[in-house]
DNA sequence: CGTTTGGTTGAAATGTGTCAAACTTTGTGG
DNA sequence: CCACAAAGTTTGACACATTTCAACCAAACG
């Protein structure tokens, strides 16, 4: 595995490569982002330590999407060829690998009903929802509170509101007590509240351990 | 495998269950949907003959969507050990399948950018060029005309728009002649314009004739 | 042939976008 | 360690896309 550290706001891979390999997100956060012909971008995910986030790679030959640094990141990189040698000798880990693949679908279809269905407040709360749960199973957050290293113009782009309006959704869920955010540091007063408001229901993310999901 | 047909409008398999057997559309159209708390759906993706929607029910014990019939169809079933067996004894099945899972997160992808990043107009657009492009890849669109089984209501919770906003901005796609609607026929009129319309780039259906994405 | 379902249209209400400016924090080089 | 620049956040006024509500129309169907 080939290690290698990214600065914040540096594209990994673009839309339209065709890899020869994967890479794990080792530390630090990513998102995967598409740009419309227009130029308006949408971030489709976020990526936390621990995941590998363009396995798809692996069957697809050209990406369509973009992964970029939300912050310094070290990622490793393992060779298609590796990886598959790995998946013939250890079915558990092809197993294991499509099993993430359909996670991450998963998410995808939660999101598009956030930003279909939803109104900012709600969608906004939601993301917020959805960052938690994810740090904590991460090992990265303590009971609700945590690092939300994304700026208010990259939550615009994950939620398809405006940067302006993320502000004003920000500061009424403040305003109603249900978040406070300091600097990069989020905490949840009001965890239930929260989850209320953003109509969270965690299955979608399908922990094994159920204990993550019930918190 | 178990054939059976199934009547419009009627749910294959539903959010929560647990399935022991995965399903193939063999005739028939159909869609998967999420609901919020609030009662909202949002449509997720549509099927058309040939699709496998819920081989995730391999590897994910419980169903985080709902698949229903828009349209009279019949679907045969596969047990899940059958399935298990065969991707252990033909490793190409396994790759197969795993391909197409990938593929439908693709769709999920560009599905949040279109509900997140265009508007109303470019959204619709958007939709009925991914629509007339897979109905081609299944064998059932000639040229730029094929059936469209979907109700405007059904429009409306695929696209994140109101009923009557979809109805709208149908009319206008009309007006501007880049599509025609007779019934349930479907005809773009000016594809090059829809298309541009749109901001419609298939490289996110993946493709492997690339003459289907040509066109 | 009445009933249901789906489509069409208008007027008013509203959530979010746009533009523009000020403010605050963060990071960096002197 | 300060000073400054750059990046990110906050706020206000106004514009606009879409929703909401309500009614009517057309086609499909038993």
């Amino acid at each position: 595995m080939q290690l290698s550290d990214i600065r914040p706001d540096q594209e990994i891979v673009r839309e339209g490569d065709r890899p020869s390999r994967c890479f794990a997100l080792l530390e630090g956060f990513a998102c995967t982002s598409k740009v419309t012909d227009e130029g308006k971008r949408q971030i489709v995910a976020f990526h936390v330590p621990g995941d590998m986030p363009d396995v798809q790679s692996l069957h697809l030959d050209v990406l369509d999407f973009t992964i970029g640094t939300l912050t310094p990141c070290t990622i490793g990189f393992i060779q298609h060829e590796v990886l598959r040698d790995l998946c013939a000798r250890f079915p558990r880990i092809t197993g294991a690998l499509w099993r993430d693949t359909l996670i991450s679908g998963a998410i995808f279809r939660e999101w598009v009903m956030n930003v279909g269905q939803r109104q900012a407040y709600g969608r906004m709360a939601h993301l917020l929802c959805e960052w938690i749960v994810r740090m904590r199973a991460a090992g990265l957050a303590e009971e609700h509170a945590c690092e939300l290293p994304i700026t208010q113009s990259e939550l615009a782009d994950a939620t398809g509101i405006t940067t302006v309006h993320v502000n004003r959704t920000l500061m009424e869920l403040r305003r109603d007590r249900l978040i406070e955010l300091k600097g990069s540091k989020l905490r949840a007063l009001d965890w239930e509240g929260l989850k209320q408001a953003a109509g969270f229901d965690p299955t979608y993310l399908h922990f094994r351990n159920p204990a993550a999901a019930a918190a």
